[in-house]
DNA sequence: CCCCCCCC
C-alpha cells in the first residue's frame, strides 16, 4: 500500500478505543487498529533445539490501553524479522483468540492469528496505561458471570438456561445449547463434575505435550481412517485413526478396542470437537508426518463432546505440509508424506491380484507433475474407481506413502486424504497457472522412470571405484555421480519411434501403412514420439564407461530435442 | 497397543 510520507505525518490512524477490553471478554470478532507498544522474545519450551521456534509477545495499545499478553501466531514471525513490524506500528487484528490460562488470577492471553501491517513506523499514540488486573478478571467479564451463576444456590435444572443468562461472550458455551448431541447436556455435567473438559482452559495443538497434566483441545477431524483389525502377540485387536487439525497445528489421534467402538460413531469428518484426557507419545515418523512431535491415544479416560460448527469458522480444514515432487527423490521409502501437483494424466481402472491374499484389487494410475518433475501415483479400491482427473486438476495428497518402483513412486493409503483443487493453500492457483502457461507440454524429469529430477542424494564417484564397489549389481538401482568426459557416442541408435501413450515409453513398431504398433498397450496408433536413447563412452582418470542416456539429458548431450533428432533422421532415410 | 493399501 503506497502511503504518502505528508499523510504519514499529517495524520495517526485512529486506533480502536476499548478494544483490548472487549476482546478479553471474547468479543473476537472486531477488526480493531491497534498499536504495538512492546515487542519482546520468548524462547520456545521445547527441548528439541531443531523444532524450537522463536515467539514474540507483543504488548498492544488501543490508545487508552495495553495489554502485554499478545502472542504472535509463528506465521507473522517474519513480519518482525523483516522489519516490517516492529514497536509502535500500527496493525490491524484480522483474526484473534483469547486463551484463559487461570482466570482467578487474571493470567489471561491474547493469541494473534492473522494481522496486517497497516503502519510501519510511527510514534507512540496517547498515554496509555496497562489495563488494570480488576478489569481483567471481574467487571463484566463473562467468565465470572457464568462462574457466579453456575454456583449459585438457586437450583435451575436446565444448564441452557444458565448458559444463555450468561452472555454470548462465550461462544463455546453458548454453542453446548445448540448441538445436535441429544446427550450433551448430560455430558456437561459428567465432564464438570469429574472437571474433564474444561473449555475455559482451551489449549491450541502445538502446545500439546505428555508432561502436560491438564489441557482441552478444540479441533477439526481433518481425516478419519477405517477401523482396523489386527493379530499380534497379545491376540487380536482393533482400532482407527484420526487427524485433529487447529489453527496452530495439527496431531494425530488413535483409539483402541472398546475406546474405538465407543468414538469411531461420534466423529465425523469435517466435524469440530472439544477433546481432553488422552495420552500423548511421541509420534512415530515413518507413518505420521503430522506437525505435532507426538500422538494422541484415546482412551477410557478420554472425553470428546461436539461443537458448533458455526463457532469453528476460525479452525482450518486440514493443514499440509507438501514437500516438492522431486524431494520425494531423498525420502525413505515406506515413509509417508504430502505432496501437491497437477494431474497430467490418469489411466483406466486396471485389476491386480494380490499376491498375499489372492483378492482382486482395482487401481487407478496418475501422473503427477510440478514446476520441476513428475512422479506415479496409483490410487486403490474407491478411490480409484471415484477418481476423475479428465480436467487435469490440481491434487493435495496428505499421508501418500512413498515406494520405489521405477525409483520413486507414490500409493495412497485408505487413509490418505485426496484433496481436489485445495482452496486452502495458494500452491493451486500458481500449479494452475503455471501448468495452462508452460506446465502441460513440458517433459519434465519423471521419478517413477529411474529420474532424479536433479535432486537425489548421491556421493561422487570415479568410474574405477563404482566397478570395485559392486555399484549397479543389486536388484535395486544405485544412484551415484561422475564428473568425466564423453568420449564416444553410438551413431545407429540414437532415437527410437516411441508410443504417443503418456507414460507409456513403449518402443512401437512400424507397420509400413502409416500406422504404428504399442504391445504394451496392444494398440495402433496413427503417430508416435520421437525418443532419445543414446549409448555413450563416457571417461574419466580412472577408466572408461558405456552409458545409456534418454530425454532430457540426451538432448543437453546432443543440443537438439530428440523429435528434431527424429526428423533429421527420416529426411536422411528417406533420401537414400 | 497399529504401522496395512496389494501389481507391474
Amino acid at each position: 500500500m503506497f502511503i504518502p510520507d505528508s499523510f504519514k505525518k499529517m495524520t495517526n490512524p485512529r486506533l480502536t478505543t476499548g478494544a483490548l477490553l472487549r476482546y478479553l471478554r471474547e468479543n473476537t470478532s472486531e477488526k480493531a487498529i491497534l498499536q504495538v507498544a512492546g515487542i519482546k522474545t520468548i524462547d520456545s519450551k521445547t527441548d528439541d533445539s531443531s523444532t524450537a521456534m522463536k515467539r514474540y509477545r507483543l504488548m498492544l495499545s488501543d490508545g487508552k490501553s495495553t495489554f502485554s499478553s499478545c502472542m504472535l501466531g509463528t506465521q507473522m514471525n517474519k513480519l518482525i524479522e523483516t522489519n516490517s513490524l516492529k514497536e509502535n506500528s500500527i496493525v490491524r487484528i484480522d483474526r484473534v483468540m483469547v486463551n484463559i490460562i487461570d482466570k482467578q488470577n487474571g493470567r489471561v492471553m491474547l493469541m494473534i492469528h492473522e494481522l496486517e501491517v497497516v503502519q510501519s513506523d510511527c510514534e507512540l499514540i496517547g498515554q496509555p496505561a496497562a489495563l488494570p488486573l480488576t478489569d481483567i478478571i471481574n467487571n463484566g467479564s463473562s467468565i465470572n458471570r457464568i462462574e457466579a451463576t453456575e454456583n449459585s444456590p438457586v437450583a435451575v435444572p436446565a444448564t441452557t438456561n444458565v448458559i444463555r443468562q450468561g452472555s454470548k461472550a462465550i461462544s463455546t458455551l453458548d454453542d453446548r445449547n445448540n448441538t445436535k448431541n441429544s446427550n450433551n447436556d448430560n455430558n456437561r455435567f459428567a465432564s464438570k463434575s469429574s472437571n474433564a473438559l474444561d473449555k475455559e482452559r482451551i489449549v491450541e495443538i502445538d502446545t500439546l505435550n505428555p508432561y502436560m497434566n491438564k489441557w482441552t483441545i478444540k479441533a477439526r477431524v481433518s481425516n478419519k481412517g477405517q477401523i482396523r483389525n489386527y493379530q499380534n502377540a497379545r491376540g487380536p485387536g482393533k482400532l482407527f485413526s484420526c487427524d485433529l487439525v487447529d489453527q496452530s497445528g495439527e496431531i494425530r489421534a488413535t483409539a483402541f478396542n472398546a475406546d474405538c467402538d465407543k468414538f469411531y460413531p461420534l466423529l465425523e469428518v469435517g466435524g469440530i470437537y472439544y477433546i481432553a484426557r488422552a495420552s500423548l507419545k511421541p509420534a512415530n515418523r515413518q507413518f505420521n508426518t503430522l506437525k505435532s512431535d507426538y500422538e494422541m491415544t484415546w482412551n477410557h479416560d478420554t472425553c470428546i463432546e461436539a461443537c458448533n460448527a458455526d463457532d469453528g469458522q476460525n479452525i482450518p480444514q486440514v493443514q499440509f505440509n507438501f514437500i516438492p515432487i522431486c524431494e520425494i527423490a531423498n525420502r525413505p521409502v515406506n515413509n509417508t508424506c504430502d505432496t501437491i501437483g497437477v494431474v497430467k494424466s490418469t489411466s483406466d481402472i486396471q485389476t491386480i491380484v494380490s499376491k498375499a491374499s489372492q483378492k482382486e484389487f482395482n487401481k487407478r494410475e496418475l501422473l503427477l507433475v510440478d514446476e520441476k518433475a513428475s512422479i506415479a501415483v496409483t490410487l486403490w479400491g474407491q478411490q480409484a474407481e471415484e477418481f476423475n482427473g479428465s480436467s487435469n486438476p490440481v491434487l493435495a495428497l496428505k499421508g501418500v506413502k512413498i515406494g520405489d518402483f521405477g525409483g520413486r513412486s507414490l500409493s495412497c493409503f485408505n487413509s490418505t486424504l485426496i484433496c481436489l483443487e485445495p482452496s486452502d493453500t495458494p500452491r493451486t492457483a500458481e500449479l494452475r497457472a503455471w501448468y495452462d502457461a508452460e506446465g502441460k507440454s513440458m517433459d519434465l524429469p519423471d521419478l517413477s522412470k529411474g529420474s532424479d529430477g536433479g535432486n537425489r542424494q548421491a556421493s561422487f564417484k570415479t568410474l574405477s571405484q563404482a566397478t570395485n564397489d559392486g555399484t549397479g549389481t543389486s536388484d535395486k538401482p544405485d544412484y551415484i555421480n561422475v564428473k568425466g568426459i564423453c568420449t564416444l557416442i553410438k551413431k545407429e541408435s540414437v532415437v527410437y519411434m516411441m508410443c504417443p501413450e503418456e507414460r507409456c515409453g513403449k518402443k512401437v513398431i512400424d507397420e509400413n501403412n502409416g500406422t504404428y504398433r504399442c504391445e504394451k498397450c496392444n494398440k495402433s496408433y496413427t503417430n508416435f514420439k520421437w525418443a532419445y536413447m543414446v549409448s555413450a563412452e563416457i571417461t574419466d582418470n580412472t577408466g572408461s564407461q558405456w552409458i545409456n542416456v534418454f530425454h532430457h539429458e540426451a538432448e543437453t548431450l546432443l543440443g537438439i530435442t530428440a523429435e528434431e533428432f527424429g526428423k533429421h533422421k527420416l529426411n536422411v532415410n528417406i533420401s537414400y
